[in-house]
DNA sequence: ATGTCTTTGTGAACGCGTGCACAAAGATTG
DNA sequence: CAATCTTTGTGCACGCGTTCACAAAGACAT
């Protein structure tokens, strides 16, 4: 998952663990569904399977927002809904912007859960002079010259940077000196940002390489269990001791794209 | 962050901390970068800032994989990318499937950061027989039906899920049937997945709640400051007296799209 | 060879997050 | 109204992750 609030030290906002946050749109989703099919209350028990989550933690996390639950029962699905669309400040209007209208800037301008949870698509903005005016998701793109002034005449502070690595801390700093207080980054690069503005970012890459990293265990694990102490000693550490035998030289070039986009 | 393993205590594997590994694939994308300047040596404290990460913390994560760095110089940039990207398992080649090929799947298929790390595209797989044989960043789309055989004889152990919400589970139940161990999932929806399985998940729309969140916090906390305690009791929660007015009926469809895909 | 200076590697303390297990609360039945 | 049964809310303990602070190790100069 793309992870990772960037400094400040994971401040307990107003009481709610920050574990907690980041499981409640989790919730939300469960307890959407279930108000779709009017399904009146739920159980903790119920309720974190759907979320797939241990239901004494989801008990805990409740607790946070207050006492919303009827023991016996369980919990109102429509009131539940609304405390946690409140909490997560999902009831008010969160215009965005998205910045670098590559393959993967038009999928997120695409993406239809944007509307449905307070959030709007105030601008597409891509630094490529033919791309400007260009419609995509029904949306004109705009010239990154105009990226201070749109921010601020709708007063947008969420930003969504989907460019090349190389020009995301450039977006980045302009997105921030206009106002910009959040930013969700999809470029492989550690963005640098004031204290007060919060970054989150997704990768694509890293989560494929965490993914190989216990691929790589099981199969190994696999391996040794097959083997067993068959071979005790020696050749266990060759690699080390070959320490780099240009073996390692094929990266290729990559890093100047985001996450997710052509190369 | 897409961030989120499924199930499984976080077993530290191999002695090396989840949280550990997490951040490998960072100081690897710093040290590339490093090592494409030639430089030949870098000290925790300079790799740290480039990750964006305490030195301490490195210092800590590079000793579970060894003492491989020299006091009083630092580590060496080549040979520290070389034991990273062993330890992470990209010195051998991971074939991997994208399935669900829209407006998301066609930009990871684009993504050239793939190949850089090992990763190789072996197929891209869509329901739709519209899409079959349509090349997409050079690589013909091949359909659902296809997809066990494409999984046995390329020897896939890692599968990518950009399909709708509601197909998702599906696709990883045959996905996980055909040999698939680990799943990157794009798709708004829980997976469950047999033990042995690892799920990472990312998704755009727990990204942006997690930001709305922090961002009222900022905004409230901005307005107390400057209201101070002027309005003590009463007024503060109105909304909780007001329980469910019907004003959180605005929640559109949505869920039914992976976190970043057309409607 | 000795001393100084830099930087690593890690012991220890602390805090957050998780999960157990149970008491309290309320619904429901007789 | 009393008894029973279900489910919440939470006190508590445990383990992981982070950070500090420093001793050990080695480079480098004299």
């Amino acid at each position: 998952m793309a992870t990772g609030r960037t400094h400040r030290p994971a401040t307990r906002s107003r009481g709610i663990p920050e574990a907690t946050v980041a499981r409640l749109p989790l919730y939300l989703r469960a307890l959407t569904a279930l108000s779709e099919r009017s399904v009146p209350t739920v159980s903790s028990e119920e309720l974190a399977a759907a979320a797939g989550v241990n239901s004494a933690k989801l008990r805990k996390d409740f607790s946070y927002l207050g006492s919303y639950g009827t023991r016996g029962v369980g919990y109102d699905v429509e009131y539940l809904v609304y405390q946690i669309s409140r909490e997560l400040g999902l009831t008010q209007d969160w215009p965005v912007v998205i910045v670098g209208i590559g393959n993967l800037g038009a999928a997120l301008a695409n993406y239809g859960g944007f509307a449905s949870r307070g959030f709007r698509v105030a601008a597409l903005i891509d630094a490529d002079p033919a791309m400007a005016g260009k419609p995509v998701a029904g949306i004109p793109v705009q010239h990154t010259d105009e990226l201070e002034a749109i921010i601020r005449d709708n007063g947008v502070s969420i930003g969504v940077i989907a460019t090349p690595a190389g020009a995301a801390q450039q977006v980045c700093d302009r997105l921030v000196a206009a106002g910009v207080t959040s930013i969700l980054n999809f470029a492989p690069t550690v963005l640098t940002v004031p204290d007060g503005v919060d970054v989150r970012k997704v990768d694509l890459s890293i989560e494929l390489q965490i993914l190989a990293f216990h691929e790589q265990r099981k199969a190994g694990e696999e391996a040794a269990a097959e083997v067993t102490a068959a071979q005790a000693a020696g050749s266990t550490n060759t690699a080390v001791a070959a320490k780099r035998e240009g073996s390692a030289t094929d990266q290729g070039p990559d890093g100047d794209v985001p996450a997710v986009m052509p190369a």
